[in-house]
DNA sequence: GCGATTTCATTAACATGTTAAATAATGGTG
DNA sequence: CACCATTATTTAACATGTTAATGAAATCGC
């Protein structure tokens, strides 16, 4: 279908969607809402939205981080992360104090509600992910997992 | 790298990072942050955000478009469509009208304007894509859109 | 030690993500 | 035609993304 869509770049009138469809920023969007969609419901189902689950789980896997090095880890920014943890504090889900020797830095760690609610996630998070390995093939997906490492670590 | 992270899998304290290191999602995020962080400045320029621009340009390149599929196209829910449209219409960038023979849908135009401005950002797009093939290769970014674009057809 | 600079966290303001509910127009079906 | 179900869009409410500005604490340079 790529080599088609090639082939027709100069005469198809929809040749036109070429950059758009082969626009990276798009396809890893995209990629990344279908593989989403199978997770969805299981966070649904636990009152966690996508990035509290980040947030728990990378938490939950480093403990003790401080609020810069997990927000950075997670991928979200500063602002959003100091609202969450407002709201995962008031939940018990997370807990914050301030560094002894650096009065400017909060320091943050999971609650054992948290670690249960990890725990009791992880099976069917396990499970979405082997029924994408069936489907998706096991040698392709690491292949994928691989690959996006390298391209998250171009220099900006 | 990654084969080093198997085999300490099960003795290395940091192998509790395993599963989110290894999170697709998470590595489609890392991986579309580290492209957008090139793109960014460009949008900022041009005072428009990542979600305007995708609808922008993929309203110009398809021309007439109704706001479910174009919603559906830019990887946008419809209630933030909603949105968008009053703002982008207040900046004349884009034209609304309803449909004639359906009530219910909104048919949706690029304007003038809005063509100019795909016009004169898309130089500066295109010298980041070359950037970015000749730092990681232009073959592997066509084998990483190949393979996203399988994993974007996924059924959820 | 002191002032200027830098860093960390927060707040503010606005844009978007997300779900549920409300509105409105269409399409059957009896 | 009247009724019911479906579809397209909008609104509402809350969570997060994003940038700029603020306040507080550390660090640098002298």
């Amino acid at each position: 279908m790529t080599r088609f869509l090639k082939l027709a770049e100069k005469t198809d009138v929809r040749a036109v969607h070429r950059l758009t469809r082969r626009s990276l920023p798009m396809a890893l969007l995209r990629a990344r809402e279908a593989v989403m969609a199978r997770f969805r419901p299981l966070l649904a189902e636990h009152d966690v939205t996508e990035q509290q689950w980040r947030v728990i789980r990378i938490l939950g896997e480093s403990g003790t981080l401080d609020a810069t090095e997990l927000a950075s880890r997670c991928c979200i920014l500063t602002p959003s992360l100091t609202r969450m943890i407002r709201a995962l504090a008031q939940r018990k889900l997370i807990t914050r104090r301030k560094n002894a020797e650096d009065g400017r830095r909060l320091i943050l760690d999971v609650t054992p509600k948290a670690h249960a609610m990890i725990a009791s996630m992880m099976p069917e998070i396990n499970a979405v992910y082997e029924a994408l390995e069936n489907e998706f093939g096991k040698d392709r997906l690491e292949g994928v997992l691989d690959v996006l490492e390298d391209l998250a670590d171009i220099e900006s």
